[in-house]
DNA sequence: CTTGAGTCTATAGCCGGCTAGAGGGTTTAG
DNA sequence: CTAAACCCTCTAGCCGGCTATAGACTCAAG
């Protein structure tokens, strides 16, 4: 026995749920199920009143689309998981081959972090011992120095900065 | 000496550059300079034309854009940075402070991505030994099992996974 | 004088995953 | 019966940093 409201509107006439009831058991926006309907995730039938209703497995499917959404997949991703099961496949391949790339997608990406973080760390850590005065006609000395080869080349080596002792850092 | 028609456009009737000179002096295009001037980042002077004149000194600030860009600062960092050295003061604390700002929102990022990694490897590495076959309703049990609390909790720490033996995986 | 290159404004679009609102019709609880 | 709660479609907006049109004007070279 689920509360009152939900049990009138899943039973009422047969057809399926509202959009309502699937937003309040799955916890996903009424606006949400909606466009997700456009991308083609879920499906409904429609009354001579014009409403969506739902058959009840679609409060699994949009809690599956949830649950695909906290691994990182996109919408279209889950869509082509979707289509390959409506095709009566099972898509655990496909996903898994999903997973890895979105595994190695998020090493390239924190690579580039990392490598982005030291590069600005060493920057950070140059300057900090430096003195500014910013030349007639120059904005901050700290970013229009950056041209110098031996800070922009640096690329995650930011153990050992730079400081070659003699650049005109003559601000 | 630059090239004839540059000097045409630098010269002319000594208001200005035009647009397409800033364009082209900097390699930033004529679309987003007018877009920079929206968000007061540069300004110029209107010929009886219409057109715009920038100073010289404009060139650098663009550069300067661009080099800001390069270090990760939003156009709207950048417009504060330019506000502060348009009010006559030195920019550079502010800088040094926006910069440590980004290394620390960088690093959260690169942990977050870090610790969702591990989870994702996880889940891979947990797949890989098992086999699938959805029971009815199911759309793909790799996903579907996910509420299993071993899984959800696992956070970074990938080498011992999970599989404490007699789930039922039955599919 | 003509033609092509440059400039102007204003608007729409992109990426993803929605939310919010207007302006209607329908259903349901009391 | 009535009012609230629900449902519908269509449109616009958000985030950032632009690009890409359309339609009109100006300028420079031959």
């Amino acid at each position: 026995m689920q509360d009152h409201k939900t049990m009138t509107q899943e039973s009422g006439k047969g057809i399926g749920l509202k959009i309502g009831a699937i937003a309040k058991q799955t916890g996903v926006s009424v606006g949400a199920l909606r466009y997700y309907e456009t991308l083609g995730l879920i499906y409904s039938e429609r009354g001579d009143n014009g409403y969506r209703y739902y058959a009840p497995e679609m409060v699994h499917q949009v809690q599956f689309i949830k649950q695909a959404q906290t691994l990182g997949f996109s919408l279209e991703d889950i869509g082509e998981i979707l289509t390959v099961h409506q095709r009566g496949d099972i898509p655990c391949g496909f996903v898994q081959k999903l997973l890895q790339e979105k595994i190695q997608q998020l090493e390239a990406q924190i690579q580039e972090m990392t490598s982005f973080k030291a590069t600005l760390e060493n920057y950070r850590d140059h300057w900090a011992t430096t003195d500014f005065q910013p030349k007639p006609g120059e904005i901050c000395p700290l970013i229009e120095t950056l041209n110098q080869p031996e800070l922009t080349r640096v690329d995650a080596n930011h153990s050992k900065p730079i400081a070659d002792g003699q650049r005109e850092w003559g601000c």
